[in-house]
DNA sequence: CTGGATCCGAGACGATACTG
DNA sequence: CAGTATCGTCTCGGATCCAG
């Protein structure tokens, strides 16, 4: 099974998969497991999200089922946004990635800082073995 | 804190995150958990990537510090792949998304199948106007 | 306030050819 | 085998305007 591969081509999970590969989903799980936001809510806590991406985003995660989209018709319209079960289970593991990403950020950053350097001073294509730590 | 960002723009996790973020590496790192392979190794068994993809990937992750590339100069040249510590760390989180991908792909596909057929048969909101995959 | 529609540039991505 | 280089396509994503 070494060989064989990972997640076939034909595989439905692939599609799945590739709808939380993406960044702005999974900073949208991460913000609605605190609690239901509305539209504009969560476009102030994921700064940097366009209007456009937003809204595609969401419309991804509701048509899969991991987020549920509630409109209350009220005086200036009330559209609310929020984890299904599904939505709660994925929230988990995408949040463990943010936390994992947080916790690591520096030996990362450090590590591709080293790797750009070395990169520059590498004008021939770097085939050393040994990984001549600094 | 309801309000405030998930994940500040400043934040350099967001940096990581978004090389976590893409399916190929999901894809990459879940293969390699195996065992190190080569890199034709690695195309096979993640069908579909395309070499420059591949290529990409595998350097964007070897940057961050997350897989090793060992090279052997041997006589049909060898190189191989495999995860670092941290790369195993996080390993861990992306195959645990496969994980739950595999397990709630009956569902996710079947809400992602109501959905569909729900926004066919709901002129109402607005015009039919676009709807993405035609 | 919540979003859709549209234009547009930048970057993703694929296919092919070529090098060591 | 393990890539790099180049080119063309196409989607992503941002900005703006607009409607319910």
């Amino acid at each position: 099974m070494g060989t064989s591969p990972v997640f076939p081509a034909d595989c439905p999970s692939r599609t799945v998969l590739e709808v939380l590969a993406n960044k702005w989903a999974l900073y949208v799980l991460a913000a609605l497991r605190n609690r239901p936001c509305r539209f504009n809510e969560l476009r102030r806590i994921l700064q940097g999200v366009t209007q456009k991406m937003l809204s595609q985003t969401l419309r991804a995660l509701e048509r899969d089922g991991l987020i549920r989209r509630e409109v209350y018709p009220t005086a200036p319209l009330r559209v609310e946004y929020s984890l299904t079960d599904l939505g709660v289970g994925a929230g988990k593991l995408t949040s463990a990635i943010g936390d994992w990403s947080k916790q690591h950020a520096r030996e990362i950053l450090a590590a591709r800082g080293e790797y750009d350097q070395r990169a520059d001073a590498a004008p021939h294509p770097v085939q050393s073995v040994g990984r001549y730590q600094a």
